[in-house]
DNA sequence: ATAGCGCATAATGTATTCAATCAATGAAGA
DNA sequence: TCTTCATTGATTGAATACATTATGCGCTAT
């Protein structure tokens, strides 16, 4: 498929929608940072109408705030709006992980054990931060749901920005903790022991959600945006 | 506040969105029927400019099923999507129930317990189904919550074409059981009894999944729609 | 009769254009 | 010096007009 294929695709408003989100969530822009409609058209070469379109999706996602007459930002939460979505992920995601399991083979088991792995020795936080997203969310891949993921999804996607700030700040004892706990999820997934994996899967984001609730600096200090 | 003032809010599409969703909810549209833009534009008083901003944010609610270059269509779930639905909220509706528990005064308390109780002499289906909706909702009602309340909102209307369906098929019994179990919980808040409160529902949703499952009679025959 | 092709029509996707709104600036007055 | 208010520029909201796409119908050829 070409690129002009592409373009006229009568999907201007989701190409758009899908490359705001990824400069999200890679931290090219920041939660406050204001959106112009007519800077995206530019630089996705089109008209502000399938802006409005792809603005208006990522604010029902909640990755933008709008506000009518004034204009866009990307969204912020507060320390206490992130914990509350870590609590909500505590409670479904091992839901999702049931879904999932049941469609892993070994071999999919071993792909995570070596991703568990490879993020030991991530270079950077950078790294670090992709291979983690990109750990759990293969753990869910073969989940054939048609809410549940998605909504997983949204869940991470509105708190990237602070993980990749409390990333930074997390310990090397801390660090440890979660690489292992990554490998007991795996272990208990290959052990077919699916309420182990739920439990350790909750635990493990129950304790990511205390520790980054130590770190109030990372949110922003005037709440009302 | 005129309706002129309404009309030039800046919010076109944001009347439009709440319009329609009101209209599904309401069951004047049923899953699978088509959507023509023109339509609604005419019947919003406008152009299709914020007909297809309102149709974008109801898509990714899940009420609305979008194809590009195609049209519309109201949402239709499958069996097993609406018992993933009902998983879900049996997850995090008892979460959002803590978070709004802590708001409670012994009034509110007293409100709930005479909605159930006028819920038991609901005169016909609607009224039955408006008033468990509100019934539930209202007990969620003081959760400051900036995710998860909105969350269990979309989850709550995506199901409840399906649910009004159901309830014209709900046995004298398991209606006793289902009015039952609201008074338990407000019972249960009215200890104090978090724990309990939350046990109770998410039990209460589940027995309503396991009996819905029961009735496959209710869901579309085509599910690739 | 039927499968395949092409055209006509209807509906969607988007660019252009203009109107309405908000925020910032600066001047006037207390 | 601070507050208030009008003005202006930048930006958003929406209507119109046009381009593009999909679908259904009839025609033709096998």
């Amino acid at each position: 498929m070409s690129v002009t294929d592409a373009l006229r695709d009568g999907s201007a408003s989701i190409r758009i929608s899908e490359g705001l989100r990824n400069s999200i969530l890679r931290g090219e822009y920041l939660p406050g940072d204001r959106i112009i409609q007519e800077d995206l058209s530019v630089r996705y070469g089109g008209s502000r109408i399938p802006v409005r379109e792809a603005l208006k999706q990522l604010e029902t996602e909640g990755l933008i705030k709008l506000v009518a007459n004034t204009g866009a930002w990307v969204a912020s939460l507060t320390m206490s709006e992130c914990s509350e979505v870590y609590q909500t992920r505590e409670r479904i995601e091992p839901l999702l992980l049931r879904y999932s399991a049941e469609h892993l083979t070994h071999d999919h088991l071993d792909e995570l054990d070596q991703m568990a792995q490879a993020m030991e020795n991530a270079p950077g936080i950078e790294e670090f931060l992709e291979l983690d997203r990109e750990f759990h969310l293969r753990s869910y891949q073969h989940a054939k749901t048609h809410t549940l993921g998605p909504l997983v999804l949204r869940l991470w996607n509105t708190t990237q920005p602070y993980r990749r700030a409390y990333t930074q700040a997390v310990s090397d004892r801390n660090r440890r903790i979660l690489h292992d706990e990554h490998h007991m999820i795996v272990t208990a997934l290959r052990d077919g022991d699916l309420e182990l994996a739920e439990q350790t899967l909750a635990l493990h984001i129950r304790r990511t959600r205390l520790h980054l609730e130590r770190h109030p600096e990372i949110f922003p200090q005037n709440p009302q945006q």
